[in-house]
DNA sequence: TTGTACGCGTTATCAC
DNA sequence: GTGATAACGCGTACAA
């Protein structure tokens, strides 16, 4: 028995006997012998595991995906290199490093983490490695990127406020700058506000767009500051269900009644928006889709022989979710 | 110049002139050179990453306690392997398998996940690498805890629920078998569910005891159990959020009022539970606490040198947060 | 179909 | 203080 046969077999190689494949499969399990996966990945220059940052760890639409992706994973026996950037630029493009450092075999990106000139300098950098965006749109030779059409959905449910007749809507959108900046923040999801409401003839208030930052906290300040005005506004699109229920907190503070006093919608459909007082309204994100498609990609672009994988570009759409938070 | 000296640069070996080292530092500056993390893994017989196995990803709770972790560790230059055991013993010890063959340096438990006797034996074969259990306890030598009292915190909102006058409580519990039956699910929530009952003279009604899987999906079912008995309970303490928004629902589906027609209590305080209908009267983990101990005993463990680290048991103690889900 | 020998990038050992 | 060199465990080109 040599080293090389064993090597062979361990990595499926074709040309070996199937009776000697059986006597060292036998000799593996006898000895319960485990690859090394430091020294393979050495000399491949090439690891095994797969990096992951997601810009929200605690935000439960994100770790829905991560959670899909690590059982997806385990069936190629490959492990995930987890960081959480927490929406800021500069801690993404030190998780990059150190998932390069670690030399990972493929990128999925969870959110808006990474700038695209970070991201422009990785895939020039691993041609051979797959790299997978959700959520957020990179204008970028080989990046697959898996999106929903947050302008549409914006433009939905602003829609649906106005169908409720509420008349004075304003919009918490995602941060200006930073993270949060480019894909469904400012961008799109105001985009579509803004359309809707030209469509139906509203002016647009400028006292009526706040900027949040994706979280709970953000979302009530926001509200917070759009409460300050002399004109409050009686119906509120918040970009995350996180920010909305933000703005719900304040709204309350603040001695308002949801829905009677002011509306609130938000963007997720996370698990907890069905059951909050009052239960969120609010833009289902194909969770499941999602989840299955990047998984689906990315184990396809991994198994991928040959110098370029092909990328993938794929837009979901956003579902309308009423419950009484947008009904007086 | 040579390859040990910048080898003992990068090392911050202290037997280096000062001179030396600044011009390998300008070098490395200059060519953006970064060790490979697979190499030096190989050497030294350990890797530069930490494993971390959490029993279900989607639980707000450990997703806090994760997140805390990357970014501690980001700080010394460590990645995070994250598995998501999915309250299965067979997932998480593949989990732990594949950490082992990724040779990392430390192991992080989150929840119920692994076996004991896995533990032991991944303990036996890598007794340099630190071990921290969280919310788990395991009687191992060099295999740190973090625990939270579960007896007396159960004691506490079982004692709560009978102050609030209400009659016929009853318990939804961890799983029976399998991940949960150990530390915070049959056990000692049970335990001191019981022992507040006979404290206060009540007799234990079998019929109020249900299991769950520490899900919304199992607190729904165990509470559809619970409900479909003649003898109906008029206060619940379900042994975790999620499965007290499960029951929550359950209620409400059966036309019942919370908390009018029957209370409910959870443990956790996930940030969702202040904000749903009703909010959730439960027992507050002292999750800052608990992330931040566990990430200063982990940095700690892993720069200790020397054949082993002093391992570390603490408890900590969950708090009473009345709410309006257990006050009519 | 099998075996040999080399190199992946690092760290540790030891001689200088 | 510094530099040469042998491993670490594996994949693979090439010889057999």
């Amino acid at each position: 028995m040599s080293i090389a046969t064993v090597s062979a077999v361990v990595n499926g190689a074709t040309w070996v006997s199937d009776d000697t494949r059986r006597r060292v499969q036998k000799a593996i399990d006898k000895l319960g012998y485990r690859p090394n996966q430091m020294a393979r990945g050495l000399r491949t220059r090439r690891g095994h595991a797969v990096g992951v940052i997601v810009s929200d760890l605690t935000n439960p639409f994100f770790t829905e995906i991560v959670r899909g992706l690590s059982h997806t994973l385990r069936e190629t026996g490959r492990t995930i290199f987890l960081c959480d950037s927490d929406h800021r630029f500069e801690l993404a493009d030190l998780n990059l490093r150190m998932l390069v450092d670690s030399h990972i075999a493929g990128l999925v990106l969870v959110g808006d983490t990474v700038r695209e000139e970070a991201l422009r300098a990785y895939v020039r950098r691993h041609p051979r490695s797959p790299v997978i965006a959700i959520e957020r749109e990179y204008d970028i030779e080989g990046v697959s990127c898996l999106l929903v059409d947050s302008e549409a959905g914006a433009y939905t449910v602003t829609r649906h406020l106005i169908d409720q007749e509420y008349s004075r809507i304003a919009i918490i959108t995602g941060p200006h700058e930073g993270p949060g900046s480019t894909t469904y923040g400012r961008a799109a999801r105001y985009n579509g506000y803004a359309r809707a409401l030209a469509d139906a003839g509203r002016a647009l208030e400028p006292a009526f767009v706040a900027e949040g930052n994706f979280r709970h906290a953000g979302g009530y300040e926001a509200m917070r500051q759009l409460l300050s005005n002399g004109n409050r506004p009686d119906a509120v699109f918040a970009s995350n269900d996180l920010m909305a229920l933000g703005a719900i907190d304040a709204a309350r503070e603040a001695g308002l009644r949801v829905p009677q006093d002011v509306a609130i919608a938000g963007w997720d459909d996370v698990p907890f928006a069905a059951i909050t007082t009052p239960p969120l309204t609010t833009m289902a994100m194909p969770k499941s889709e999602l989840g299955a498609v990047a998984a689906e990609l990315l184990t396809r672009q991994l198994s991928h022989v040959g110098p370029r994988h092909t990328p993938v570009r794929k837009t979901f759409s956003a579902r309308l979710v009423v419950r009484q938070s947008s009904c007086r």
